[in-house]
DNA sequence: AGCCAGGTTTAAT
DNA sequence: ATTAAACATGGC
């Protein structure tokens, strides 16, 4: 007679500070039919995190409103640490951002208000590890966002580890090590360039065997990280401003040469031509050390606009 | 069918 | 110090 092992789970909710809308969580990562790692769908945001090197699932839902915000969370297999994951949680999903500074600052215009009524309660997420958002901004470099996406989910694929939950299977993001170990040539299989494969590849050894240390870089000037990571080939200015946002939390730094960022503040400007890296520096400078939430909003506030929410 | 999309490097002027 | 070409896919 088989028997049947149930998984464990843990379950336990967090209290964010107001205000978060979740609903936007799942609009942000479900906006493209193509999903990978950040899983989202009937409500429930889904993803694979890696902690001391074993793999957890963790489902994420709503039991809560926008100004009185309560998560419940679900953890598969069993953990017995979940102030660890309430953390990681609380950083992806921007819950410590100081969203009363910026929109203090950003009310001050009334079309910017417009902009922050609308996504009221929107907080930036986060990538659990800054090498995340690095191979994500790499990935990301000079391509339409959709396709970057498919490319990245072959990535996710073919280097991730898995986890097979209730039938269905779950990718973690790869780590530095296994990307380390990859040939350009096979990443390049999977429909990247040679150039992006080897920037891959390079930047995952230099973290795999300690050279490089994002996570301790966060507490560096920007000025500093810039220079320090733009050294590093195929690593550009928008790609590290790109991945401090996005993988660090440091919202002083502003991808200011990022395209759909220049269509964006373009738009709003309401100008016929687009305007370049400087004038995006200039229209931000007010924000001060919001400048990156600020863009954040706008460019989501237009991203919206071309790419509708699914489901 | 052709142009463009959330850039960076290398190699010319 | 600026400018051009190469990289390469997929959506419209």
């Amino acid at each position: 007679m088989l028997l049947r092992f149930r998984m464990e789970i843990t379950k336990f909710s967090i209290t964010p500070k107001r205000p978060f809308n979740f609903e936007f969580v799942g609009t942000l990562y479900s906006r493209f039919p193509i999903q990978c790692v950040d899983l989202y769908s009937h409500n429930t945001y889904e993803r694979i995190l890696n902690l001391g090197d074993k793999l957890y699932l963790v489902r994420v839902k709503s039991i809560g409103s926008v100004d009185k915000p309560e998560l419940s969370i679900e953890v598969i297999p069993n953990i017995d640490d979940k102030k660890l994951i309430e953390k990681k949680l609380r950083w992806m999903f921007g819950l410590g951002d100081d969203l009363e500074s910026f929109y203090k600052i950003g009310l001050k215009d009334k079309n910017f208000a417009k902009i922050i009524r609308n996504f009221y309660g929107l907080r930036a997420p986060k990538t659990p590890i800054v090498f995340e958002a690095l191979i994500i901004a790499i990935t990301e470099q000079q391509i339409a966002l959709p396709v970057a996406i498919t490319l990245r989910k072959r990535l996710v694929e073919e280097y991730g580890k898995s986890l097979t939950i209730e039938g269905k299977r779950y990718y973690a993001f790869p780590t530095p090590e296994i990307l380390a170990k990859a040939s350009p040539n096979d990443i390049k299989k999977l429909k990247f360039s040679l150039r992006k494969s080897e920037y891959i590849v390079n930047v995952s050894k230099m973290v795999a065997q300690g050279k490089l240390n994002l996570e301790k870089m966060k507490e560096l000037d920007t000025v500093k990280i810039i220079d320090i990571l733009t050294k590093i080939r195929g690593l550009g200015p928008w790609t590290v401003e790109y991945m401090m946002c996005r993988g660090m939390g440091r919202y002083d730094a502003l991808p200011a040469n990022d395209l759909a960022l220049r269509t964006s503040v373009t738009k709003y400007l309401r100008r016929k031509e687009r305007v370049i890296e400087k004038e995006v520096r200039e229209f931000f400078e007010p924000f001060g050390k919001h400048r990156g939430y600020a863009a954040f909003y706008l460019i989501y506030h237009y991203a919206f606009q071309k790419y509708p929410k699914k489901e």
